[in-house]
RNA sequence: GGUCAGUUGGCCGAGUGGCUAGGCAGCGGUCUGCAAAACCGUGUACGGCGGUUCGAAUCCGCCACCGACCUCCA
């Protein structure tokens, strides 16, 4: 097992050498999404990332138990646990009962990064299936004297917890700035300190999500649900905790200081967070309303978009930019990253085709050892993918006749290219369904007209024939004694 | 205002104190009847100004610009 793989801790603010709490286990938990909505494109570059990891992770040989949940209670709209269950405001949008909301949007999801190619995580937990759970911590938190009562809410004393634990680790901030960067509570507020944030909400006559608790009946607060499930499933003590960059600052900081008050333990080794999705420099967003749907993206089916990309393209496309970077969506960039892909691919189906020679003029060890060094600098895809290009021209050159490879070689370089391209990068050749054998073989027969009438120099009608062909979404690539045609979308 | 990032050649996007990232586009060549594909070759890139150093795009300081978070969002 490889020992040298570095991950980007954002707890250290440094790449620390991965060594797993119980090896050769690893538990990882990833925030999923809240199921009101259909997920946009931003939150399809998070899991993708993270299954890269996961995949990475496998492909080294560990036992992982990959758990990302499902968010289907207890977020609010609006600021600082006030306004509509998001749920119930979209259920009366849509007129359905909350809990077809989040089926409708779980399947949803779920559709979308089958779509992209990605495992399922090994454990897909709900916030209302794990509600005991959660009132059980929370009991544990007020046991020792971290949060307070009021009306049947309970909320998170952060003054007092700072007094003990440093609240604002994770982004590197004193308590008194955070305090600063708030608004003064009003007259009403049941809140002692303006950073407390909800554990359990009492519901309103017409909440129609609650549960009985001993504070009445209520429901859970967003944040509790990810201590309580990844504790459930992966310990107190796991080994990374991951999501996108914009949960650092409040619901990674808030799950920290929960686990912490109830266990008196700190519940991630390494923490990892994405960047974000931007469309001309600006975040992607729900609120913003730059946000693409899959769907949209696929289609072309939006005002910022020429046409569509296939989820490979758009899964190649965020391979190529590190997780940590921002990643910003043009036309051009996309297209350009569809160009790298076929390419990619195209190379692929040509590996399967070389023969061996008795020597070799290439270096396959040290590719595949530039493969695996760049995986192991905290996952750096873009590197790997520029690796993966020298296999490209390796095997391009091979097929010219301009450099030789040995058996060998060749079959190292075939297992290279199915692990990282394949089952790290999760990329599938896509090639669009067949057409009919009839049509396959109906051009297979003009194009050997064609070729007869080249060997006939009647180039006026191979021409002909190429130029229909081609303006019919056919493209021709003349070879040696023959021709090999492709269709285009 | 506070915290944290970023500013790389026509576009996207890595990275490093001295040694080619890569993709796309462009240019020249090989191949081809001509193309296409492929291969080979090809780019005074690192926001500005100072400093450290034998040497900085890479480290430090200041400035400019842009962004994220601090309020729901992956």
């Amino acid at each position: 097992m490889d020992k040298n793989l570095q991950i980007y801790n954002t707890l250290t603010r440094k790449k620390e050498v991965f060594e797993p709490l119980n090896p050769p286990f690893v538990g990882i938990y990833v925030c999923g999404p809240t199921v009101y909505n259909d997920v946009h494109l931003g939150n399809c570059r998070t899991f993708i990332s993270f299954d890269l990891i996961y995949r990475y992770l496998l492909h080294l040989g560990y036992k992982v138990r990959y758990v990302r949940n499902i968010t289907d209670a207890g977020h609010l709209e609006g600021d600082r646990d006030e306004g509509d269950d998001k749920f119930a405001k979209k259920a009366k949008l849509e007129q359905l009962e909350p809990m077809e909301i989040v089926q409708k949007y779980t399947l949803s999801f779920r559709e979308v990064m089958s779509v992209f190619n990605t495992l399922p995580p090994s454990i897909e937990p709900t916030a209302t299936g794990h509600i005991s759970e959660q009132i059980e911590m929370i009991k544990e938190i007020l046991k020792n004297g971290y949060a307070y009562e009021k009306n049947g809410t309970v909320y998170f004393d952060v003054e007092k917890y700072n007094t003990v634990f440093p609240y604002g680790q994770l982004t590197n901030r004193k308590l008194e700035e955070l305090i600063e960067g708030t608004r003064e509570l009003s007259g009403q507020d049941e809140k002692k300190g303006r950073l407390d944030f909800a554990l359990w909400i009492k519901s309103k006559p017409e909440t129609l999500m609650k549960w009985p608790s001993p504070w009445g009946w209520g429901f859970p607060g967003w944040h509790i649900e990810c201590s309580a499930m990844s504790t459930k499933y992966l310990g107190e003590k796991f080994d990374i905790h991951g999501g996108g960059m914009d949960l650092q600052a409040t619901h990674h900081t808030n799950e920290i200081a929960q686990s912490q008050a109830c266990s008196n333990t700190a519940p991630a080794k390494y923490w990892m967070h994405t960047n974000m999705l931007t469309v001309n420099g600006t975040r992607m967003s729900k609120s913003a309303g730059n946000g693409f749907l899959p769907r949209e993206l696929f289609t072309g089916n939006h005002p910022l978009l020429d046409r569509g990309y296939s989820p490979m393209v758009v899964r190649f496309f965020m391979a190529q930019s590190h997780y940590r970077s921002t990643l910003d969506f043009s036309n051009e960039a996309l297209q350009a990253a569809e160009k790298g892909f076929f390419k990619l691919m195209k190379a692929g189906e040509t590996l399967e085709k070389l023969s061996p020679s008795t020597e070799s003029t290439v270096n396959i060890t040290e590719l595949e050892d530039n493969c695996y060094k760049a995986m192991n600098d905290d996952f750096n895809s873009p590197i790997l993918i520029s690796n993966l290009f020298e296999a490209v021209r390796i095997i391009n050159s091979v097929n010219d006749g301009n450099e030789k490879i040995n058996k060998e070689d060749l079959e190292n370089l075939k297992s290279l290219f199915q692990i990282f391209v394949f089952d790290i990068l999760g990329l599938k050749n896509e090639k669009s369904g067949e057409s009919s054998n009839l049509a396959n073989d109906l051009i297979d027969m003009i194009l050997n007209l064609r070729l007869d009438a080249k060997k006939n120099k009647d180039f006026a009608t191979s021409d002909k024939i190429r130029n229909e062909l081609t303006a019919k979404g056919v493209v021709i690539k003349d070879t040696k004694d023959g021709f090999e045609w492709e269709l285009t979308d």
